[in-house]
RNA sequence: UCCGGGGUCGUCCAAUGGCAGGACAACGGCCUUUGGAGCCGUCGAUCCUGGUUCGAGUCCAGGCCCCGGAGCCA
């Protein structure tokens, strides 16, 4: 293991261990199934997953589904298949709150009985007026002082069905005058006539968040309950309920929720975004969501890498937003070591090498070198030149790629008239084609309307591999595919999905909307090597010199499709925004 | 306005009264059959004002600023 992490909550955690507070850990993750997961949840994953993991102890998935209103089967196993993929073992503690009900109803009877909770009759119009406000105390329901009888019969019969919803709930009985409004006889079970993803229509009232949460805890004998910083105003409560009740009690800890550049991370808005047709479901390669992040090619390691380098906010318990750099830093250090290598041409420039032909009667066999069994150059001028599947990785071994006459280069690597520090070709330049030969320009052909459409070029025959025997250097490798034997593919460039930083950066009146970047999806036809052929969706690459690409379900056997999911980093990119800038 | 939480490099996170450190970003260099990767270096911060202390980012007081809170959501 390396480094033992440290931060405030692991820091507790080892203080409840060594007090005796607790002599185990175990954790857990508590989604309500209403949505897709997002990095912001991973993050919360994480923490819980993996400090369990480091003192030993349990970590449990539990869907806090207590609200038949807005959760539905189809998020859990979604959710399961998110968790699962970010490689998080909840062992076999997969639960669900609403298994609970039966015992969370019994301990509202309890604490009626102790006369701690009673039902209430106000409306919710009512119940908002008599609550107060900040600054003004509530004032106490006219119900409060029902007695024991009277509030368990009311109870079951709410139970039983008697009542619309809305009519009646079952309040704690705590403090009006609480500066924490929270504290203010706060709602425990409302009733809602409504089905209910797993228990069907066995129940019309439900618990609330802040009643059902602490004790799904104690019943699961969770020690630290890990949550995020909005429900520090709720611990009182969580408290609350677990003293009146007498039973174990686990200890609530919040840590701060984090965002990231050049996103957005709610639910709320990721509907809004599919909505508008702005992105093209939960699973868009832009979004988020995990199931967005997988598409895109983003790998659970680098998920979790990520996770563990923004830490958790320590003493500085405030909203952090990272900057997306950081998320694309931890991909491309996991790809770069994992993914194959590959040649593929986005923006094809055609290049004839002039002195290429087929060798045939030309070539002596002499000239191939011990052990080779095929001739170099074959009768129809082509020939398979040695790649290294990731330099990296020398397991990954090599393949072969074809060689020909007719090839393609990246309409980028050429400028007919080169500025300063651009080393690639450029008319009379040599360059060397990776693991082929040196190149070097001659002729630039034109259409009429002065579009660069061709470049004849001859080859150096004793570059073959990529080195020269008279030891001269070439100060640019670019690649290339043969021409007739690259096959055509779709990609998808993904760039950020909003273009400033913030995307609520907006004038008054404006929306986070306006800041979409128009350029977020930019989809193309490029020219890549024939190793790919039959690659299945998720299978991922580096495009060498372009960024790491990922097989998009949209493939079909006829034409692949593959998502951008990050570029490599571009110096000369740099470079040259620099000159420009400079010459502004 | 009341309650709760909080302000450390551009960003994220450390420093548990004792030399303010790391990562990402930026910048410069080395190296390179990916202008990739790698390696080396540079830049760069304790919100303000007092106080306690041999010594304060850390403790105390006052101020300023930021976040959360008035769902029968979680």
């Amino acid at each position: 293991m390396k480094d033992q992490p440290t931060d405030f909550i692991r820091e507790i955690i080892r203080q409840d261990l060594e007090s005796g507070r607790f002599d185990h850990v175990h954790t857990r993750f508590p989604p309500e199934p209403n949505a897709y997961l997002h990095i912001g949840h991973a993050k919360a994953i994480w923490i819980n997953y993996s400090i369990a993991q480091e003192f030993g102890g349990l970590f449990n998935l539990r869907f806090d589904d207590t609200n038949p209103m807005t959760e539905e089967a189809e998020y859990v196993d979604a959710i399961i298949e998110d968790v699962r993929w970010l490689g998080v073992d909840w062992g076999d503690r997969l639960f669900f709150g609403s298994d609970y009900f039966e015992q969370t109803y019994q301990w509202a009877v309890e604490l009626i009985k102790k006369g701690k909770a009673y039902v209430c009759d106000l409306s919710p119009e009512e119940l908002i007026e008599t609550r107060g406000t900040p600054t003004r105390p509530g004032i106490e329901s006219p119900y409060r002082n029902r007695s024991v009888e009277e509030n368990l019969e009311l109870f079951e019969r709410m139970r039983a069905g008697e009542f619309p919803d809305g009519a009646r709930t079952l309040r704690a009985k705590i403090d009006m005058a609480s500066p924490n409004i929270l504290m203010r006889d706060p709602v425990m079970y409302r009733i809602r006539h409504a089905s209910h993803h797993r228990q069907g229509n066995k129940w019309c009232i439900y618990p609330m968040y802040d009643f059902a949460h602490p004790l799904q805890d104690s019943i699961e004998g969770i020690t630290h309950s890990l949550c995020s910083l909005e429900y520090e105003n709720h611990r009182p409560l969580y408290d609350w309920f677990l003293d009146q009740l007498g039973i174990y009690h686990p200890r609530q800890i919040e840590f701060a929720r984090s965002s990231i550049t050049h996103m957005v991370m709610s639910k709320r808005r990721f509907i809004e975004l599919v909505g508008g047709g702005y992105v093209s479901g939960m699973d868009d390669p832009r979004l988020p969501t995990l199931a967005g992040l997988r598409r895109r090619g983003y790998t659970p390691e680098a998920i979790r890498e990520f996770c563990s380098r923004i830490g958790v906010a320590g003493k500085s318990k405030v909203e952090s937003t990272v900057q997306i750099a950081l998320l694309e830093d931890c991909v491309r250090d996991d790809l770069n070591k994992t993914a194959s290598r590959v040649m593929a041409v986005l923006d094809p420039l055609k290049v004839v090498i002039t002195n290429y032909r087929s060798h045939d009667n030309e070539e002596p066999a002499s000239k191939l070198s011990p052990g080779e069994s095929t001739p170099s150059h074959t009768q129809d001028g082509v020939e398979y030149l040695d790649a290294v599947n990731n330099p990296e990785d020398p397991s990954a071994g090599t393949r072969k790629v074809p060689f020909s006459r007719e090839i393609y280069i990246e309409r980028d690597d050429f400028r007919e008239d080169p500025p300063p520090k651009f080393y690639r070709l450029a008319p009379g330049r040599e360059v060397r084609l990776r693991y082929a030969y040196f190149i070097r320009c001659n002729e630039v052909v034109k259409d009429a309307d002065g579009n660069i459409i061709e470049l004849r070029c001859t080859y150096d025959p004793a570059t073959r591999g990529g080195d020269a025997p008279d030891g001269r250097k070439v100060k640019a490798t670019i690649h290339w595919v043969s021409a007739p034997h690259s096959i055509e593919a779709e990609v998808r460039l993904y760039d950020h999905l909003f273009s400033k930083p913030d995307p609520d950066d907006v004038p008054p009146g404006g929306s986070y909307i306006d800041n979409l970047n128009p350029q977020s999806l930019v989809t193309k036809t490029c020219r890549i090597e024939p190793s790919v052929i039959g690659a299945a969706p998720g299978t991922r690459y580096q495009f060498e010199r372009l960024g790491y690409f990922c097989v998009d379900p949209d493939s079909t056997p006829e034409r692949l499709v593959f998502n951008r999911t990050v570029t490599l980093r571009d110096t000369w990119a740099k470079i040259e925004k620099g000159m420009k800038e400079g010459s502004k």
